[in-house]
DNA sequence: CCGGTTGTTCAGCG
DNA sequence: GCGCTGAACAACCG
């Protein structure tokens, strides 16, 4: 379910729901009775992370790979947490859960989020100089570093910005990086605006495609990473540097 | 029914 | 203590 984009929109879609009230809470998290009574102050996301915001505290949820929600909607199924509202529920399903005590800003550094309006390429860069051999099939994943990046914004920048995923990331000429960094902050919004109106696969260049738009060569189709995911790149038009 | 997956954490080992 | 590996977890689709 979830790369950064759909965490946005999930935090566009959950916004009725700030300064209200929560009346009940169901589900299996064990915290739940701390929330009961208790008004929302506001959401947040960092990346693949989806804050709500009380007082003193905060709840995080993580949608995983399979984790869903549903808005004034039920499923049947036990929610990991749903809560109920004066008019409305919110539900997550499937989802990993914990409280955040705190102030956030002690917690998260907003610069590593890739949709942030504070998101900074240049402390990026900095992480990135001290790890100049590893791969970017596996610096993409670094949620320190770009936070909310996942397997289809790996696949899909690399292809639109025509790199070899193997490719070291001290190994790319400066212009490249850059191209990079800035193409995974414009994806990412392309990405939730073509989310938004359920259009997302249908933009798909690379992922899960089985051959190039721009030359019409196969893509070839490997395993990548410490991860292992599923990475699609052209051989003929992705340069390896 | 089986295999695959838009993700992360942790135990176990050398 | 480190890095690496594999397992574990979750739910739905084709």
């Amino acid at each position: 379910m979830p790369e950064g984009p759909k965490i946005a929109v999930l935090k566009e879609l959950a916004e009725p729901f700030s300064r209200q009230v929560v009346a009940s809470v169901a589900g299996n998290f064990k915290d739940k009775n701390k929330l009961v009574g208790q008004k929302i102050l506001g959401f947040k996301t960092w990346g693949k992370h989806f804050l709500i915001c009380f007082k003193g505290f905060t709840v995080r949820v993580h949608l995983m790979l399979f984790g869903s929600y549903l808005i004034n909607e039920e499923s049947g199924k036990t929610p990991t947490l749903g809560l109920t509202f004066k008019k409305g529920t919110l539900n997550f399903y499937a989802s990993k859960i914990i409280i955040l005590e705190g102030d956030l800003d002690d917690i998260y550094d907003w610069s590593t989020d890739v949709m942030s309006e504070d998101w900074d390429p240049k402390a990026a860069k900095a992480k990135l100089k001290a790890i100049p051999n590893t791969p970017l099939y596996d610096v993409l994943f670094d949620q320190d570093i770009f936070s909310g990046v996942g397997n289809i914004i790996k696949n899909e920048v690399l292809f639109r910005t025509k790199i070899h995923p193997a490719t070291k990331v001290g190994d790319l000429p400066t212009d490249k990086l850059n191209e990079l960094l800035k193409d995974l902050r414009t994806y990412s919004f392309e990405f939730q605006a073509w989310f938004r109106n359920d259009e997302l696969k249908k933009h798909w260049q690379a992922y899960k495609q089985k051959t190039c738009p721009r030359d019409k060569n196969p893509f070839k189709e490997e395993r990548m990473g410490k991860q292992k995911r599923r990475t699609f790149f052209c051989e003929k038009c992705q340069v390896f540097y």
